[in-house]
Order: C-alpha cells, then structure tokens, then sequence
RNA sequence: GGGCCUAUAGCUCAGUUGGAAGAGCGCACCCCUGAUAAGGGUGAGGUCUCCCGUUCGAACCGGGAUAGGCCCA
C-alpha cells in the first residue's frame, strides 16, 4: 500500500460508466452549436453524394427508419474522414393518402367530397409538418450529421413546381399519356378508391358457369357445336368481357358433352363435373392453351359480338374450368392482359353503378340488380350451365363497407414502352453498381415486367396534375406556354391556389383551344401519384443543387424500395436526363426478431427505437446497426441488445485504459521516436497499421460488420488481453520519464488517437468524447481525417505470432499449477520450459523479456528433445511495489521491501 | 400462387479455386483486486436447416423440401 504513490497508476476524468442516455446530449449540442457538419464540408478536395429517399411524414419513426439513417450516416462519417465533402440533405415525403387519411378520421369524414378541400389542404400540410418535426427530432437524436434545418419537404413550394415541371417535361417529350383503366371503385360513395381503402370481407356472391359458342369453329377443324366453358362470381360483368383467358402452358381438351364439344382444362375436368352435376364425355382433342390462341367466340350475351381467346399465366387451375372470362375494363389482371391483345378496357357502367347505354338491352340497370336478368338471358340463350352460389372473400369499400367494383376511368400513365423507356432502364442498370450484387437482378426481374405507371389520383392531398381539357373539343392542354406562369406562381406561394382559382384565372387573358379556337376549358383536379413527388427527388434537389451533386453517388433504403423509388428516380430521370440518377445503390433487408419473423404488434416483438434510446443510449443502436449484415434481414431482441452493451462496454473501456495511462504524458513534448520504441511497441505499432488498412478497405466496400468485427476483436485480442495486460508493469513501475514508459506512452497515444477515428463512424459519440481527451488540433474528431496506414513489416508479424503461440501453451500450464494452488496470480510463478532444438534458438531473442511477456516472476529455459513446461512457485520474496517475486527483496536496507529493479527505479526518481 | 433473397456454435459473424468446421461474445470453472459495476486464464459448445444427387472427397456444385423476409398476385 506504501508504494502506491511511487507508481504511475492510471488516472482519467474519462468515466467507466457511459451514462448515454444523458451523455449523447451533451455531444449532440457541441456538434450542433459548434455546426461540425457545416464544417466538415469546408477544405475538402472531393464531394460525395449520399441521396437521402425520403421517409413518409407521419408517426414516429420505426426501428428500421432509424437502421437506414443510421448506416446512411455510417457511410457519410466514413466518407467525411477519407476526405470527401458529404452534404446530406434530408428529406420528407409530405403528400399522399396516409395524412389524407388520417385526416379525414380526423375530421369525422367519411368521403373526400364532403370535405372542403382548400382548408383540408391546410391542416394536411400542419399535419405532415407536425410528423416532420417529429421526426426529425428523433433522427437527430440518433447522432445522424445533415442539413437539418434546411430538409427537403415534396410539399415545399419550390419542391411542389419542380413536381409539376418535371411532369410538364415528361409529357412533352412524350412519355405521358391518358388512357382508360380500371380502378376501384365504390359506387355507393361514388369514388375511386385507392388499395389502404378496401378491406377483404366475406361475401356471397352467386357462381354461374356459363358456355360461350365458337364462332365458326370450321375455321378451326372443331365439330359445329363447340363451346368454352367459363366460371364467374360476377355476371354482371359478363356484358364487358371481351374475352377468354387460357394458360399458355397447361393443356386443354375439346372434349365431348352430350351433342356438343366443350373446352376445359385437363386438371379442371374432374371439378367440372363435379360442380355442374354431370360427366363430360371423351377427348377429342388434347391442345396447349397457347395453342387455342386467337379463336373466337359468340358474345353469350351480345350474339353479333366476338370475343376471342387468349392466354394469361396468372390463369388457375385450382378453380373453375381453367377458361377465365375476361373483361379488361373490370379487373387489374383483365386490363392488362387486355392491354397485350390490344383489347379496351370496355366497362359499360357510370360512377353510380347503372349500366349505360353501351350495355344494351341492360342499360339504365344497376348492376346488382341485373345480376338475376343477365342470369335469365343466359338461361334462354341456353348458354347458363349451372347456377349456384359462392361464399368468398371479396374487397369491400373501408367506410360503408358495401361491395366494390372495378371500373374503367380515364387515367394518366408514364408509358415504359414510349421511347424504349424499359430497354434503356434494363441497359442502364447495369452501369450502376449494386450493393449486394443480386439487388440489381431484383431490380431487373421488376423492370421487365411492370406495367405503365398510372400517375393520376382522384384524392384530395397532392399536386395537382397541371393540365387543361378544352370544353369544346376534348383537346388536353399540357403547355408551356400556359403553365410556365402557373409554376412560377407555385414557386411563390404553393400549389394550392390551383384548387381555389377558376379555369379562366388559372389560364392566360383570351387564350384559346389551339385545336377548335374555343375558349371554355376544364382544369385538371385529379392530383399525381406520390411515388412521383419522390420519383424526382434527384431533379427537385440535387440538380438544383448543382451539377456536382447529380447523379447521387448513391441511395442507400430497404429493399421494398426496388419496386418503389429506386424505380421510380430511374425512370424519371431516364426520362428527363436519359440516365441514372445514382452510380451506386446499396439496399438492406428488414429489421426482424430473434427467429427472423416480421415485427408486429399482435406478435409483441416490435423493439422501439425511442426506448432503447432512452434506456441504452442512441450509441448501442449504432453499434449494433455495425454489426448486423444487412444483406440479410436483420435480427433484433434483448439478446443481441445486450450484445451490443457488451460490445460498448469493452471498448470503451479499452480506451478508458489507454486515456489513464496517457494522464502525464503530452505527444507532442514527450512521444519518443519510433525506431527507440521496444519491439513490442513495434509490434503492436504493427497490428494496428494491418487494423487500419483491413478496415478502410471495408470501409470503401461498405462491409461496416467485417470493420467493426476487426475493431472489436482488435480491442479484445490484441490490446485488452495482450499488449495492456503485459505493458501494466511498465506503465506502472517504471519511472514516469523514462524512456520505456514513454516509449509505450507514445504508441499508446497513436493507438487510440487511430482507434476512435476508426470507430469514429459507428461510435460518433464515444469517438468524439474521448477525441476531447486528447491532444488533437480539430475541434472534433470529424473533422479529421482517417489514419493512411504505415508499411506493414510482414518479419515481424511472423515472428511474434509464433511467439505468441509458445505463449499459449506456457498459459496452459499456468492454468494447471493453479488448479493445483501452485499458484494464484501468474506472478507467483517460476516457468522452467523445455524447448525443443530449433523453438530454443527462436525464443533467444525473447529471452531477457519472457517474464515480462508471460507476466510471470522468473523464466528459465533449457534445450531438449521434446516440449515441456513446469510451474513452481518464484524464489524470493515478493515485491512490494512491482508485485513482483525476486530473490532481491531485502537486499536494499533504504527500501527492504522492494527489490533490486524497483529501489533503482526509486533512486531515479528521487534524484530527477 | 409467382419473382428475388436468406439459413454455419446460445448470439453476431468468418469460411478463398470442392480437400480434417473458425473468431469474438455469451456460458462454465479458475485467478486477480494497481483498468474494479473492471482485468486475466482455461474449457465446454456445431447432424454447417432437411432430403436426394454429382464427386475419390460437399458447409461450398446441382435438384427438391422446410422455415423466414421483401415485392407482386
């Protein structure tokens, strides 16, 4: 105990405990009143563009938000420190049907037209700025640097004209077009209704099958009367179909039916005959249903009309006769099968569900009310094969929860045919570089197939879709001319005026229809799609930012986002720019439990971002966003919670350390140059150039897991349980001038100033805590730059990786002598090793420095045949002050109990 | 139902061209008390999700199944 104040023991302002919850604050208000984010743009030689896609304005953020923005910022800090210059502009999708919705709960509403929709413009853009301020408070919370007082929100007035520009561009180069497709749509509430508005219920609906007579079935060698057999839930669409679906692959039989010849699907027969009560007879004909393609039919309704045959792969043969009626203007997969045989989406019925006069001897009926005629029409046709009736689920409207339907409207879509958009978006996608590489097969699969983008919404809360339909003649005005004034006004005082001002406001003084002179016209009051207020995000910000900011060097979100807006940018900015509007996309999967299954409420399993902030600090979450792979979905629970602590707790702690060993020691007046520094130091010098190199190289590859892996076990491996552990006795015992001590004091500082740079990105509070604590010139760590790693000396590597293996095995014998009370702590011990011919010239150069090394008393060596180590217990006496055993103690009458090395270490002292 | 993807120790992850399953954590036990709500040591943990193929040989290649995720229908 008398000894303690002639050492050198660690001493440090730089707490154990983290306290992070209440810590993080504190670093967040530095960053921010010291604007460090500002600052790290400035001198930079490079830029890099990290593209934010913005979230949805509303509730508080989730975990997986809060997992995006984290390893967004990991990849900007990491880019910071390589020396780029990385604004991050956040943004916010403002517009759209969550807020509308809410909303209108809100308000008691129950249908968009009972709303009066400038003021309900009004409290949606409150609303949506509420969710954004929220939010943003949450994602500053998480450490996340960026422009946070200037984001960009789609409902800026600004963000809103170049919405409509980009939309005005579109269309002029022709990409945009109208035409009919169906929608649902409630004919009770007399809307649209978009997909979040149609809940699935149990219905019963009546189930007829029905045959339809092939035209002229000489043309296609059948006997005179052949029929196809088809199976419906829904008769009343009978007057629009158009046609009969086929799978392409699976075989139909012509097959005999009293007189007659049917079409059924061979894996449909049996059900068939089950359902209609009777035996079909035998094949005639066995064909592929691509095959049958193309023969036509009597309408079974409208005798002078033809319906033809086509093939579908969505076509079941689960259900049915596997012969689909299809009518393309009253369902999804009917339209754009349609939309392949160049077939209209035909839908005979007005906005109140009444047949028009298109439908014949039916119009002027409501469609549920002519189910039971159509049923007896079919009946005296003779085409009605069986009647029954079907319990199924089937989409109903959410706020009257009456049955829906589909129905034809007039629509506006973005053509991916229309210049060879979807050959270019495939071609182009390969220039960009995908993070994980199957990503850009995903996006491919998706771009081969999705169908025109239908831009228009018939809602309340959005950007109104910025064009004029002559009264007179139907001509649409999409025109310069006429729309560069209303943008401009936009820009000033926002989009809403649009909804508020007549046509002839809107428009010119006297302008008139360029096709018939006329001079009434119609504003447009369907609004876009919000995947296109985001979809041009790299137009609305980083062009207007300037060229060096377009294209994004990447966009970093979930994997959901290759169908959404990594989609929606690429086709956009093809359209407009004709290429990418990124060079790299990096996607992570979803944040799921400890056995991989989705979070939700009703499973419990649902981890907040805001308590685990509140109870472990935004640090953990950071630490554990390093140590997940998000090329997979990622996992999250207590566990790997605790994980994460465990993690933080050994490395800070790590750094604990080495700060309160460094408490006396200035880098600039006492670092001692390298080539005085013990081999040891040299050694570890060594580890840490290998460390800095491996991790930059993950850095740059974004493999943020094998960079924090190697830090961590770094801390562990190399440090905690080697290098420190061995270097106590000289940090402690030895002068506090010498050289020794300030020959580690010197690699010591290099380390950790190293270290936390490398951590820096994931560990930003902990990094820049201990930053404080050091001797460095930036005021933060950020706004320096990553260590560029030394020579690594390949010699050295070798040969103290063996030593350390000899090492190993002294410990294994340690470990048994104090299994047998030989000895407790290590320094008790007496190593007497054997070694064999050719580890006995190896360990000579160690020789002098085995005790130290093994962190034992005493060492002795000996050449032999064959390995052996003994422990006894060390000679002497023990040392007061290095703890130390040695046959000295005693020997020095000034200081009798301490030995040799430690009386000359206290003579050195008291004479300095 | 379709497209894309995932599965290695209790947890997080490595595993090069096919050639005897790895790390760290956690856990158990021990030591230390001069990193102390710390530190050190030793050790036990695996049918590489399952099945079938190819091969002299498979965690790795092929086919199928199961479970899970995202996106469609």
């Amino acid at each position: 105990m008398g000894y303690n104040k002639t050492l050198n023991l660690p001493r440090t302002s730089f707490p154990m405990k983290a306290n992070l919850p209440q810590r993080e604050p504190e670093l967040l208000k530095f960053w921010e009143e010291n604007r460090i984010y500002h600052k790290m743009l400035q001198g930079k030689e490079k830029i890099y563009i990290l593209h934010d896609g913005p979230p949805y304005a509303n509730g508080d953020i989730h975990l997986g938000q809060a997992y995006n923005k984290i390893l967004k910022d990991i990849v900007m800090k990491s880019k910071a420190l390589s020396g780029y210059a990385t604004p991050y502009i956040p943004g916010w999708d403002c517009h759209g049907l969550p807020v509308e919705l809410q909303l209108l709960k809100k308000l008691g509403k129950r249908r968009k037209s009972e709303v009066d929709i400038l003021p309900f413009r009004k409290k949606a853009r409150e609303y949506a700025l509420s969710f954004v301020n929220r939010q943003k408070k949450e994602f500053k919370r998480l450490g996340i640097l960026g422009e946070w007082d200037t984001p960009y929100l789609t409902m800026n007035y600004s963000y809103q004209a170049k919405i409509m520009e980009a939309f005005l561009l579109l269309y002029q180069k022709g990409y945009i077009y109208r035409a009919e497709k169906p929608i649902y749509w409630c004919i009770e509430c007399e809307t649209a209704l978009a997909e979040a508005e149609i809940e699935y219920e149990e219905k019963v609906s009546p189930s007829i099958w029905v045959k339809f007579k092939v035209d002229d079935p000489g043309k296609y060698s059948l006997p005179s009367s052949s029929f196809i057999l088809i199976w419906t839930t829904t008769p009343w669409t009978l007057p629009g179909n158009l046609a009969v679906a086929l799978h392409p692959e699976e075989y139909y039989l012509w097959i005999e039916k009293g007189e007659e010849t049917w079409l059924v699907a061979e894996k449909a027969r049996e059900r068939v005959e089950e359902e209609i009560g009777s035996k079909l007879g035998k094949p005639l004909k066995r064909v592929q249903g691509k095959d049958l393609e193309g023969i036509a039919y009597q309408h079974p309704l409208f005798p002078e009309t033809k319906g033809v045959i086509v093939t579908a792969p969505y076509v079941s043969m689960e259900e049915g006769s596997g012969c689909v009626h299809t009518a393309p203007g009253h369902g999804e997969e009917d339209f754009h099968t349609g939309e392949r045989y160049k077939l209209p989406p035909f839908s005979p019925v007005n906005e109140k569900g009444y047949f028009n006069d298109k439908a014949g001897e039916f119009s002027g009926l409501r469609i549920d009310r002519a189910n039971p005629l159509i049923i007896q029409k079919l009946k005296q046709e003779g085409s009605l094969v069986k009647e029954g009736e079907i319990t199924h689920t089937y989409p109903h409207c959410w706020r009257c929860k009456k049955p829906i339907i589909f129905r034809a409207t007039t629509q506006w879509f973005l053509g991916v045919e229309r210049h060879n958009l979807r050959k270019l978006a495939l071609e182009k996608v390969k220039q960009v570089r995908w993070v994980p590489s199957a990503s850009e097969n995903r996006i491919r699969g998706m771009l081969e197939l999705r169908p025109d983008w239908c831009l228009s919404r018939q809602r309340l809360w959005g950007i109104p879709i910025p064009a004029f339909h002559c009264r007179n003649c139907a001509a649409v005005i999409v025109d310069n001319s006429v729309l560069a004034p209303i943008l401009e006004k936009v820009k000033e005082e926002g989009v809403d005026f649009w909804f508020e001002k007549e046509e002839r406001e809107l428009l010119p003084t006297g302008f008139s229809c360029p096709q018939c002179g006329k001079t009434e016209f119609r504003k447009e009051t369907d609004i876009l799609d919000v995947w296109m207020d985001s979809g041009v995000s790299h137009f609305a910000v980083l062009k207007e930012k300037g060229e060096n900011f377009w294209p994004a060097d990447m966009y970093l979100e979930g994997s959901d986002q290759h169908r959404g807006w990594f989609q929606t940018s690429l086709l956009t900015s093809l359209g407009l720019f004709g290429a990418p509007p990124y060079r790299e996309v990096l996607t992570h999967g979803f944040v799921v439990d400890s056995e991989g299954k989705k979070m939700s409420k009703s499973l419990g399993n649902v981890v907040d971002p805001q308590d685990t902030v509140k109870k472990y600090g935004a640090e953990i979450l950071r630490l554990w966003v390093a140590s997940t792979d998000y090329s997979r979905d990622m996992r999250v629970s207590e566990e790997i919670i605790k994980g994460a602590i465990d993690a933080y707790r050994k490395i800070r702690n790590t750094c604990r350390f080495i700060l309160g060993n460094l408490y006396d020691f200035s880098f600039s007046g006492d670092a001692q140059p390298k080539e005085t520094w013990w081999e040891i130091d040299k050694w570890i010098y060594n580890r840490l150039q290998k460390l800095v190199e491996k991790v930059l190289k993950f850095y740059q590859e974004y493999e943020f897991i094998r960079a924090f892996q190697e830090l961590y076990q770094f801390a562990v491996n190399d440090l905690s349980s080697l290098y420190l552990d061995i270097l106590k006795d000289r940090l402690y015992v030895f002068p506090a001038n010498s050289a020794a001590r300030r020959s580690a004091q010197s690699v010591l500082y290099i380390i950790l100033r190293d270290y936390i740079k490398l951590i820096a990105p994931f560990l930003s509070f902990t990094a820049e805590e201990v930053w404080k604590h050091l001797q460095e010139k930036e005021e933060s760590i950020f706004l320096s730059r990553f260590p560029s790693p030394d020579r690594v000396d390949k010699e050295l590597e070798d040969k103290w990786q063996k030593f350390w293996t000899i090492r190993e095995r002294v410990y294994q014998a340690l470990e048994e002598a104090r299994t047998n009370k030989i000895i407790g702590s290590s320094l008790e011990a007496r190593v007497n090793i054997t070694f064999s011919q050719e580890e006995e010239e190896f360990i000579q150069e160690f020789l002098q420095d085995l005790p130290m090394l093994f962190i034992v008393s005493q060492v002795e060596v000996k050449k032999g045949n064959k390995w052996e180590v003994k422990v006894n217990k060390a000679s002497g006496e023990k040392c007061e002050r290095c703890w130390l055993w040695s046959e000295t103690v005693g020997k020095d009458l000034e200081h009798p109990n301490v030995c040799s090395r430690c009386s000359s270490f206290l003579r050195e002292v008291n004479h300095a």
